[in-house]
DNA sequence: CGCTTTTGACCCGCGC
DNA sequence: GCGCGGGTCAAAAGCG
């Protein structure tokens, strides 16, 4: 049902060293983190799974980074279900992944525009407490489409960036497990300015920085947690879900830079997606 | 009038 | 091949 597209790595031993997340829609994509700075920050982005796992693995610690995919420590995830299908799912998937950077190397005979149509963009998903579905981001968006989710008694809705020949979009739906939460995907990444029309005193989760905070407008509360089966999710967590609630907010919160690092998830902010 | 939303139709991938 | 579900298209309606 949900398909979270990152599996996150990290060394258990060694909390220092950075994480990736590597993209399951696009095996050859993945994101750098610091493993102390949470996933605010991406520190880099690649386009080879062998690249990845060097950086994951560059403070050479033993014994090897393990998937921490499922722990509340991210807000990018896998999925909600651990039964063992799913496990060998995932593990066929880690397969493909491992695959996929091969192939991204070889390059498919797929005619262009159907291997564009089949290069999925980055994602990034999380959840939100909040009464209203469309998040207050600084991006102006418009809707294309809405479905009826399977076994959810709530639409998702698609929406896409109205700038010109921006190709993001978005995912809303709510979730049916706990329907005062909003589960958010971006797709792609913005490669233009926020709309200078935004004041920033519209945008979602600014009311968070002030000292006495008004009751916004619009009431979000910041609570973004990893999408997925929230009983698994907290059977995890432990005693780290409070950290997670606070930290791993996909906001980023850089005061003197103005607008977008406060609304938007950082990686979104990266101009130039990959390094090479 | 221009932009956004709605919504049924259509396309595509996947599993059986 | 068929059915299903997810995602997108596009015409019509709504709105400021």
């Amino acid at each position: 049902m949900w398909d979270h597209e990152f599996r996150n790595f990290h060394c258990p031993t060694d909390h220092t060293c950075s994480r990736v997340s590597l993209s399951a829609a696009d095996p050859c994509s993945y994101m750098r983190f610091n493993f102390t700075d949470s996933l605010q920050s991406p520190i880099g982005y690649g386009r080879s799974l062998e690249k990845a796992l060097a950086f994951s693995h560059s403070s050479s610690s033993q014994p090897p980074f393990s998937s921490v995919g499922t722990t509340p420590n991210s807000c990018i995830s896998y999925s909600s279900t651990q039964d063992d299908s799913d496990k060998s799912n995932k593990e066929s998937q880690l397969k493909e992944l491992e695959d996929g950077s091969e192939s991204c190397k070889k390059g498919n005979k797929l005619p262009n525009k159907k291997q564009e149509k089949k290069h999925k963009e980055t994602r990034f998903a999380f959840m939100t407490k909040s009464e209203v579905d469309l998040l207050e981001d600084g991006y102006r968006w418009r809707k294309y489409g809405q479905k009826a989710v399977k076994n959810s008694p709530y639409p998702r809705s698609y929406y896409r960036c109205t700038t010109q020949k921006c190709r993001v979009k978005k995912r809303v739906e709510r979730s049916f497990q706990d329907p005062s939460m909003v589960i958010t995907t971006y797709e792609g990444q913005h490669k233009h300015p926020l709309p200078t029309t935004v004041k920033r005193s519209m945008l979602f989760p600014s009311f968070m920085l002030r000292p006495s905070p008004p009751p916004p407008r619009r009431r979000h509360e910041l609570f973004t947690q990893m999408p997925g089966d929230m009983n698994n999710y907290q059977a995890a967590a432990g005693a780290d879900s409070l950290m997670f609630a606070e930290n791993f907010s996909p906001f980023r919160q850089v005061p003197d830079n103005g607008l977008l690092q406060d609304m938007v998830p950082s990686a979104f902010l990266k101009h130039e997606p990959y390094e090479q």
